[in-house]
DNA sequence: ATGGTCGGCAACCGA
């Protein structure tokens, strides 16, 4: 079992090469993040396509995340708070013999914002759901783009970034008690060392060349499911060839 | 080298 997270930042300018990665790799579920579509714009028939449903929650302009799989999910939900009128953060189900949570957690803006401090909560949320939902003997994987690099090894230069947003320690601490609760690092299981990036920003010229990045998306797995990895790796070259997003693949597969 | 980040969406906001 194969699956795959990226945020696509825009599922429709990225769909040739989303298309494309997913007919060479057949992942069995795909994670998308920052989709930007309405629910009424999704191409769903264009994944139908190529053998992939879909569940997905969209908004006009920002956010949006989706599920994409080659079997169907079941008790799909699209919110963390229930609501309606929420962010589109949050899309979850049951796939076959596990459970699946697929987040895109707030950017934070700057850490004097009000938009960090609901970074923060939300991250504190959606530890509470889990709780709340799973314990750590159940199978269930958590994953997509969590915006948090977790420690020095997770951005080019951590004495510059020290305290700013997407690496501050009240975040990283939130990031953590997801871990302590329960959850693994799959990344991490398989490889230690640091300059693997997820996220290369473009406003640093030449960023991704320079490998100027950071570890932001994350595949996290309860011990059922650490168990069952068998690797764990960075599509480093999969952004899109002609119109690369500023994120690219996370990939991992299991046993069965 | 002769430019300067993208994407949505129609002026800027968000990342």
């Amino acid at each position: 079992m194969k699956i795959a997270t990226f945020n696509t930042n825009s599922v429709r300018v990225r769909l040739p090469s989303l298309i494309q990665w997913m007919k060479s790799q057949q992942p069995d579920l795909l994670c998308l993040q920052e989709i930007k579509v309405q629910d009424k714009d999704f191409p769903a028939a264009a994944f139908e396509e190529i053998g992939y449903r879909s569940v997905f929650k969209g908004q006009k302009t920002y956010n949006g995340v989706a599920i994409l799989s080659k079997l169907p999910g079941e008790d799909i939900r699209t919110a963390l708070y229930g609501t309606d009128d929420e962010e589109a953060r949050f899309v979850g189900g049951r796939y076959r013999d596990f459970h699946l949570v697929n987040v895109y957690v707030p950017q934070g803006f700057s850490t004097d914002s009000d938009k960090f401090a609901y970074k923060l909560q939300w991250l504190e949320d959606l530890l509470a759901y889990i709780r709340e939902h799973f314990t750590p003997a159940d199978p269930l994987l958590v994953v997509g783009d969590f915006n948090v690099a977790l420690d020095d090894r997770d951005v080019h230069d951590p004495k510059h970034l020290a305290g700013q947003v997407g690496f501050h320690p009240e975040e990283q601490k939130r990031l953590r008690a997801l871990l302590d609760w329960g959850l693994t690092d799959l990344l991490r299981r398989f490889h230690e060392g640091g300059g693997l990036y997820t996220f290369w920003d473009y406003r640093v010229p030449k960023g991704f060349k320079r490998n100027i990045g950071w570890r932001i998306d994350y595949i996290l797995g309860t011990p059922p499911m650490a168990e069952r990895a068998i690797n764990v790796w960075i599509d480093r070259e999969a952004r899109g060839a002609d119109k690369p997003s500023d994120h690219t693949f996370l990939v991992a597969e299991f046993e069965g």
